[in-house]
DNA sequence: TCAAAAGTGTTAAGTTTACACCCATGG
DNA sequence: CCATGGGTGTAAACTTAACACTTTTGA
């Protein structure tokens, strides 16, 4: 948490770098013990959470600042990101005015400002996140798709609004390289599915779709462990990935 | 086309009325004579065409202000509008730049800023369109999807960038109410998924098809009028198609 | 040797595709 | 009376869904 100084000095410091009005917001995914999780960012003052975010700087690329920012908060230099949505209405900055209202002046302050945000998804491997608490936040942590806690401003419509744009990625791009380690099982793999829509699925036919796809690549060498048959490996086929990245699956039309 | 005087008058007030930074770009799609059409703008002075555009009113919601424009361009009130990208790289606004450069101060004036665009696209009624040019323009007209022009800025991105927005939802989503007449008859239905698309479609399997999402009412009298078996009218039932652009078209998973 | 979890296969149901034939109308 | 374009039907190919049995492993 700032300091009222900090505060005024953060403020003229981001007029000096950043275009004003607009902001980023990104919905970090992240996958663990088969339960879908979202970064967030916590004061110690506040009960609220809020998404990782921030500003686009003069001369930067948005996809660029999108990327920047996540760098910040969770170590990663290759996400992959998906701009998703605006986020437009002139009310839903009124929360830090009144925040900071009485730490900084009235008029002309970074704060005071309308802004437009600029929501992205992001995909990350859970494992390779160390979360990192941002200027304004004590806290940066994971938390379960099933158990979110209460958002400030419009973050949790924010948030529902990238789900439902990750479900609707799953029905002609794949998922996967960006949340799975680099071998993974089936059922490993089924989880991931599961966990994004909420629902179970067949064992079997989730195996016969997925291998349609063919963007996996089976490896020699099961891995053992558990008291059972022990289960394949597999790793995504990068060509083939990317190729269905930017063709997408099935027709339609 | 604006004087020098208009344009630092202009610019005065665009400072003054309007969020800095943002602006909105339409690609507004009409349909007629089986031909997809866009809606583009032109200076008499200018061999390039331009997407219909403008800015957010300080306190104003960014769709109210993308309807705002697009009533001003097309005098409609009731317009399908879909938000589907931000373009916001650093030079795409150097045109603005340099084409004002000896016209405004160099410095501080409202085109010499970056802007981020929200990229809209639009479904509407040919008929009902009357096209107005902007302050900027002398022309705004109809141009054939297979016969665009060379466009300023990353215009010509932008526009295809819709199309393929309008394509992916072809697949999920009911089209047509906004672009086809009250009533119309299947194979002019048809014409426009296959303006769309840019590809002919099989006649008695798009019948099915269309027929199975169940947004369609058939009414009793057909329209004669041709030198062959008088055609069913449909039009669209409201309550259904409503229903399906809110739920969506088959599951996927 | 048994329970747990994974591998694999099959059949039935449902879609989609590719076609062919018939019907009303206006010239 | 015939050319045009529209309505409707169907068999084959393909997908998807539902479901059962076998295999391997660690305890």
């Amino acid at each position: 948490m700032l300091s009222k100084q900090q505060l005024i000095e953060y403020s003229e410091d981001a007029r000096k770098n950043y275009v004003n009005h607009i902001s980023i917001d990104c919905v970090v995914f992240g996958f663990h013990e088969g339960q879908m999780k979202v970064l967030l960012l916590k004061t110690n003052d506040e009960e609220k959470w809020y998404l990782p975010g921030g500003f686009v700087l003069k001369e930067e690329p948005i996809d660029n600042a999108a990327v920047r920012i996540l760098q910040e908060r969770t170590g990663l230099n290759k996400i992959f990101l998906q701009q998703f949505r605006v986020f437009g209405d002139p009310d839903r900055s009124k929360f830090h005015n009144d925040m900071y209202a009485d730490m900084l002046p009235k008029e002309d302050n970074w704060f005071s400002g309308r802004f437009i945000s600029i929501g992205y998804y992001a995909l990350v491997d859970f494992f390779d996140v160390t979360p990192q608490p941002d200027q304004f936040s004590e806290l940066c942590a994971w938390r379960d798709l099933d158990d979110m806690p209460e958002m400030q401003l419009d973050h949790e419509n924010i948030y529902k609004s990238a789900l439902d744009a990750l479900r609707l990625q799953l029905n002609y791009q794949p998922i996967g390289y960006n949340l799975m380690p680099r071998e993974f099982t089936m059922p490993e793999l089924q989880k991931l599915y599961e966990a994004i829509l909420g629902k179970k699925l067949d064992r079997r036919n989730f195996q016969r779709r997925i291998l349609a796809f063919g963007i996996l690549n089976r490896s020699e060498e099961p891995r053992k462990g558990g008291a059972h048959k022990a289960p394949y490996l597999y790793s995504f086929d990068m060509k083939n990935y990317q190729h269905a990245l930017t063709e997408g699956f099935k027709g339609g039309w």
